[in-house]
DNA sequence: CGCGCGCTCGGG
DNA sequence: CCGAGCGCGCGA
C-alpha cells in the first residue's frame, strides 16, 4: 500500500507542510484529494507518491477519495509551485492555487454534457398517422445527429416514442462551452517581410533563452509571434501567449481564432466561470495547445511548452498586486527554463530594466525598426501651455488643438482626446514657468496632501510647506495639475455643439464589457470625439481617427514616481499610435507646461534610444532601479494602535539589519503610507532603497515571522506605485 | 484554518 | 470552587 505526500489546501503557514497519507494505486502526483484532517475533512494536493513513510504508522490515515480521473496539476505545475512558494515566501497551498482555475476549487462549475440522438438504422415501422415521428426521422436522416433538447422542442413527444421503439439512440457526451461563440475571424495569414523573417530566425537560432523584440507600433510584431507559435505547434509542442488584459479585444480574439481555430484556448476575466473552466480543461487535456490570456494565463496547464510570448512587455498589468506578488516575467523564466524553450518579450517601448538587460547581452535584442506599410508615424506637435495662459486662455484646449479639432471634424474624421486618470494625486505646478515642486533628496515630484495642507515626497517622507509663490519665477499662478474628463466634455460641448462626444473613464465604464461597448460605438463612427483616460491608449484600431490630443502630458510626467518619465514616454508613444492608422496621415497635439522636457521631446521624435540613454543615466545618477532596489514593507490593519505596535516591532528588527549592513542601504525609514487608510485599514510602511538584493532575504524573513490575527505585514520589491 | 486543551482570572 | 476567555500546539 503506497503513501502520498499531501499539502492541505489551507493557506496558512501553520499547516504549510507535508502530511503523509496512505492511499491506493489509483492516486497519482498532481491529483486533488479529500483527506481527513484534524477533526474534519479538507481537500489537498498530492505532491508525491512513495513506498515508505517516516511517520509512525498509528498516526497515518487514509485518503478518503479523489475526484480527478487525471491529475489536475502537471508535474511542471508542482515543481513551479514549489519554486514560487519559496521565491515569494507564501504557503505552498497559495502557490498551488495559481495553477487551477478558481471555479475548480470552489466546485461550483462542472463539466457540461449534452445528449445527442441519431438513427440506429432499425426500421421504425412508422404509422403515417404519426407525422411528428416521420418528420423527426427525416430530420435525422438529413442531419445525421442532433441535440435531444432541440429535438424535443421541435418534435415534442416523438423523440421519446422513437427512443422506446429503438429507432433512435441517445448518447451523452461531454461538450465544451465556447467563449467565442459566433466570432469568426477573417483569415489573415500574411507573408513575412524580410525583417520579420529575420526576427523569427533569430529567435529560433539564438543561444539566449530570452529575446526582446523591439519594434515600433505597426512594425508587425504580432505576425512574428504568430509565426513562431505556428512553427512550435507544428513540432507537436505547445505555446503560451501573454497579453495585457486590456488588449484582449474582440479584433484580437477573432484574429487568433482565424489563425489557430480551436487549438487556441483563451483565458480572460470576461469569460463566464463555465467557459473558463472548459478552456482550462481543453488545455489540460491537450485538445487546445495555445494558451492566450492576461497575467494569470502564464499558469496554463500545458505540457511540453515550445515558446512563451509576453506582448507589451512593459505593461504594468503583468505584476500581481496580491499575494503572491509574482511578475509574469519571473514565472515565464521559470517555465522557459523547465521546458528548455524560448521566452520572447515584445514592445515598442520596452521597460528600462528590460532594455538594459538586452543591451548588456543578457537577452537577445531583435529590432523591427520599420513600419510594415512604410507609412510614417503621425507628426507630434508640442504646444506650450504656459503661452496659452499668458495669452489669457484658461481652458483645457490650446488654440492650436481647437483649430485642428475643427478641421478634423469638418472632414468627417474622428478624434481622441486623452487625459490622465481622474482623482490622481495632485502635483503643484507654476502656470507661468512650468516649475514643478520636487523633493530636495529624491528628484521626484511632491504630492499635495489636503488634510495636512502640505507637500510630501512619497519616496522619503519629507514634508514641505506650500510655497506662496513660484520659487523659480516668483509667479503667483500656482495650481494643481489635473483636469477631469467631465470638465473637458463640458467644454467640448460648448466649443463644438454639433459633435457627438463619448466619454470613457472609470466613472462611465462598469467592467470590461463597458469598455468594449464604448470602443465599439466609437469604432462604428457613432461618435466624433472620444475623451478618455489611459484606457483609450491601448490596442484598438480606429481607421478614421486622424487627430489625437494629449491634454495634460505633465500629469504623468510629474507623477510622484521614479518611473514617471518612462511611463510618460510609453503613454505618449502608445496614444500617438492611435492616430492615422489608415490612408490619411494622422497628427498628435501634445499640450504641456514643460515643452522643453527631454522625455516629451524624445517621445515626439519617436526616439526610444535617446529616451533610454537619458533615462538610464538619470537612474544611475539618482540610484534608482535598476541600480538599486526599492523595498517597501507594508504594515496594515484596522486598529491603528495595534498596527503601529506591529510597525514598531518590524521596524526594530529591520533596523538591526540596517545597522549591520549600512553600506547596502541608500535609504531606510518608517512612515505613513502616502494613502493613510484604504478600505478602513491603516497603512504604515518601512521604506528602503538597497544597492543590491543582499539583505532582501533577511527582510523577508523578518516579515514572515510577523504573524498577527488582524495586522498584515508584506514585502514589495520595486512596487509599481507607492500609494 | 478549526479545534481542544489547559492555564488564568474573576465572580460567588 | 467553578465557568468563561484566550493562547498555543496539533493535524499524517
Amino acid at each position: 500500500m503506497p503513501f502520498c505526500e499531501v499539502i492541505v489546501d489551507i493557506a496558512h503557514s501553520d499547516v504549510d507542510k507535508i502530511f503523509d497519507y496512505a492511499c491506493g494505486e489509483e492516486i497519482a502526483a498532481g491529483m486533488r484529494v479529500v483527506v481527513p484532517f484534524g477533526n474534519g475533512v479538507t481537500t489537498g494536493f498530492v505532491m508525491r507518491i512513495k513506498g515508505e513513510s517516516d511517520v509512525p504508522p498509528q498516526k497515518i490515515r487514509r485518503i478518503l477519495r479523489t475526484d480527478d480521473g487525471e491529475p489536475a496539476l502537471t508535474a511542471e505545475s508542482l515543481s513551479l509551485a514549489s519554486a514560487l512558494a519559496e521565491r515569494y515566501r507564501v504557503p505552498m497551498a497559495l502557490a498551488l492555487r495559481l495553477f487551477l482555475p478558481a471555479e475548480m476549487r470552489t466546485g461550483k462549475v462542472a463539466e457540461r454534457h449534452r445528449t445527442f440522438c441519431r438513427l440506429t438504422g432499425e426500421d421504425p415501422r412508422l404509422s403515417p398517422r404519426a407525422p411528428q415521428q416521420l418528420a423527426l426521422v427525416a430530420f435525422l436522416e438529413e442531419n445525421g445527429e442532433a441535440d435531444s433538447a432541440f429535438l424535443r422542442e421541435k418534435f415534442g413527444g416523438a423523440l421519446d416514442a422513437l427512443l422506446k421503439k429503438g429507432a433512435v439512440v441517445a448518447e451523452k457526451r461531454r461538450i465544451f462551452r465556447d467563449p467565442y461563440r459566433g466570432v469568426e475571424g477573417e483569415r489573415t495569414e500574411k507573408t513575412l517581410t524580410p525583417a520579420q523573417r529575420t526576427a523569427v530566425e533569430t529567435v529560433v537560432s539564438t543561444e539566449k533563452q530570452v529575446c526582446l523584440l523591439h519594434g515600433v507600433t505597426g512594425s508587425g510584431k504580432t505576425e512574428v509571434y504568430l509565426t513562431l507559435i505556428a512553427d512550435v505547434l507544428a513540432e507537436g509542442k505547445t505555446a503560451l501567449f501573454l497579453v495585457p488584459e486590456i488588449s484582449l479585444t474582440p479584433q484580437m480574439l477573432s484574429q487568433l481564432r482565424a489563425r489557430f481555430g480551436s487549438k487556441a484556448a483563451i483565458l480572460h476575466s470576461g469569460l463566464s466561470a463555465g467557459e473558463r473552466f472548459d478552456e482550462w480543461m481543453r488545455l489540460r487535456e491537450g485538445t487546445a495547445r495555445i494558451a492566450i490570456g492576461a497575467r494569470s494565463a502564464i499558469f496554463a496547464p500545458v505540457e511540453n511548452v515550445g515558446i512563451i510570448v509576453i506582448d507589451e512587455e512593459h505593461d504594468g498589468s503583468y505584476s500581481s498586486e496580491s499575494s503572491p506578488r509574482y511578475t509574469t516575467f519571473d514565472v515565464a523564466s521559470l517555465r522557459a527554463a523547465y521546458n528548455g524553450c524560448k521566452l520572447v518579450l515584445g514592445s515598442a517601448t520596452p521597460s528600462v530594466e528590460t532594455y538594459q538587460r538586452a543591451k548588456k547581452g543578457e537577452f537577445e535584442l531583435i529590432r523591427l525598426p520599420e513600419r510594415i506599410n512604410a507609412r510614417p508615424m503621425p507628426e507630434v506637435s508640442i504646444v506650450d501651455m504656459r503661452r496659452e495662459v499668458r495669452r489669457g486662455n484658461p481652458s483645457a484646449f490650446s488654440a492650436s488643438l481647437r483649430d485642428k479639432l475643427a478641421q478634423c471634424l469638418s472632414k468627417g474624421n474622428q478624434a481622441i482626446l486623452f487625459l490622465n486618470r481622474r482623482g490622481y494625486s495632485q502635483t503643484v505646478i507654476c502656470r507661468d514657468c512650468g516649475y514643478v515642486a520636487k523633493c530636495e533628496h529624491c528628484d521626484v515630484a511632491l504630492t499635495y496632501h489636503s488634510e495636512e495642507d502640505c507637500l510630501k515626497c512619497h519616496y522619503c517622507g519629507a514634508r514641505y510647506r506650500l510655497p506662496p509663490a513660484c520659487p523659480e519665477c516668483g509667479g503667483k499662478h500656482l495650481g494643481y495639475v489635473g483636469t477631469g474628463t467631465q470638465r473637458v466634455v463640458t467644454e467640448l460641448k460648448k466649443l463644438y455643439p454639433e459633435a457627438r462626444i463619448l466619454r470613457m473613464d472609470v466613472d462611465t465604464t462598469s467592467g470590461k464589457e463597458g469598455h468594449f461597448k464604448i470602443l465599439k460605438q466609437f469604432s462604428a463612427h457613432e461618435a466624433d470625439i472620444l475623451v478618455g483616460t489611459q484606457m483609450v491608449a491601448k490596442g484598438h484600431d480606429f481607421p478614421s481617427v486622424t487627430l489625437v490630443g494629449i491634454l495634460d502630458a505633465d500629469m504623468s510626467l510629474h507623477f510622484a514616481d521614479y518611473r514617471s518619465g518612462e511611463r510618460t514616454f510609453q503613454l505618449v508613444t502608445q496614444v500617438a499610435g492611435r492616430s492615422g492608422r489608415a490612408q490619411e496621415p494622422g497628427e498628435v497635439v501634445l499640450q504641456t507646461y514643460d515643452p522643453d522636457n527631454a522625455i516629451l521631446r524624445f517621445a515626439a521624435d519617436y526616439d526610444y534610444e535617446g529616451f533610454y540613454a537619458h533615462e538610464i543615466a538619470m537612474r544611475a545618477a539618482m540610484l534608482f532601479p535598476p541600480y538599486a532596489t526599492i523595498v517597501r514593507v507594508m504594515v496594515t490593519g484596522e486598529d491603528e494602535k495595534e498596527t503601529l505596535e506591529v510597525l514598531r516591532s518590524v521596524y526594530e528588527k529591520l533596523q538591526k539589519i540596517y545597522l549591520a549592513h549600512t553600506e547596502q542601504f541608500l535609504f531606510f525609514n518608517r512612515m505613513h503610507s502616502p494613502i493613510k487608510r484604504i478600505q478602513n485599514k491603516f497603512r504604515y510602511q518601512v521604506l528602503m532603497r538597497l544597492t543590491g538584493g543582499g539583505v532582501l532575504k533577511e527582510v523577508y524573513a523578518v516579515c514572515a515571522e510577523e504573524k498577527h490575527k488582524s495586522v498584515l505585514v508584506y514585502v514589495e520589491e520595486n512596487p509599481a506605485n507607492l500609494s
